[in-house]
DNA sequence: TGATAAATGATACATTATAACATATCAACC
DNA sequence: GGTTGATATGTTATAATGTATCATTTATCA
């Protein structure tokens, strides 16, 4: 029942489709897909690792874009709320999303080895805690799961796959 | 195979237990269970909520016992790191443990009605992935695990037990 | 084009956490 | 008991992360 995608990794295409996915998805709703915020999702999806805030300033600033910490934190809002960028609790920082569209429940493999952080879907909110919350009336309506350990860059690379059930 | 206890919540003994569990604890290692540690330690208890450092701080000041935040920071470091409490990564803040001594893997519901935090136990770190981690190589070595959502004070106060396999 | 809503710019500040080094306490041994 | 080495605490300063507020600009749409 566990299966593992060993996808090959390609990274240009990671970068563009993660910008055309929200790009799409913000066409189709309304959304002000603007510079700052596309900028942010392309430095994300480029370097392709947890990025802190203010790292994500520095780049912004280097081009002009906005300088000031209310400018990347109000992108990072933006991308967080609309899933196409998550915050990683454990490490105050950000990641761009692996499954952009696709309405997921994400949980991350976070390597203390090398820093590297993977995106794997949990099979949604209610698997972690089994029906416990559900049936003693906790209503969940997010998850944080941030799984630290050691890993290697190829699996992290990956799109690691949890079993569906 | 889902169990919840609704255990009643006598907090009195809650209290000294999590502090008896913690000195004999560190009777048994040679650890230092000194008096900032002892009282952090009670006064998350107490509390029984999620604490801030700098919440905790201002009650240690009142006290006359250490006023600047490298004194808490480290009780909450030693507290953390020998399980007698946990830090909230979602919430910035730390509670005390529900079930010092044994050897566990907590999760946490997250009530954002409320504020309120109840620790449940997972079975393992192995069950939030499934075997997938594990089978792709990644050890796990520990796991942050918080819900969040809206459930009833009582369902909080008790401790929920997820299914044990 | 003018009204409205949304986004950004900018200043200031709040909150959370740590580095660094001096001092004090404890435990073990001579 | 005094010395020593390890651990813990006191203290200052600062780093890192995140927000409140209000002015200005930009986009959207009637």
């Amino acid at each position: 029942m566990t299966t593992i995608g060993f996808e090959h990794h390609d990274h240009a295409h990671c970068i563009t489709d993660a910008v055309r996915a929200a790009e799409t998805h913000c066409a189709e709703r309304g959304l002000r897909f603007t510079d700052v915020r596309r900028r942010v999702l392309e430095i994300l999806a480029r370097n392709h690792r947890a990025m802190g805030a203010y790292d994500i300033l520095d780049l912004l600033r280097g081009e002009g874009l906005g300088s000031q910490p209310p400018v990347v934190y109000r992108a990072l809002d933006f991308l967080v709320g609309h899933g196409f960028a998550h915050k990683i609790e454990r490490l105050n920082a950000f990641v761009a999303c692996c499954h952009p569209g696709a309405d997921h429940a994400p949980a991350f493999l976070i390597c203390r080895g090398c820093d590297a952080v993977a995106e794997a879907r949990i099979a949604g909110t209610r698997s972690i805690l089994g029906n416990t919350a559900r049936e003693a009336g906790f209503a969940v309506e997010r998850a944080v799961v941030e799984v630290e350990g050691l890993g290697h860059v190829d699996i992290l690379a990956a799109a690691i796959v949890a079993p569906a059930r």
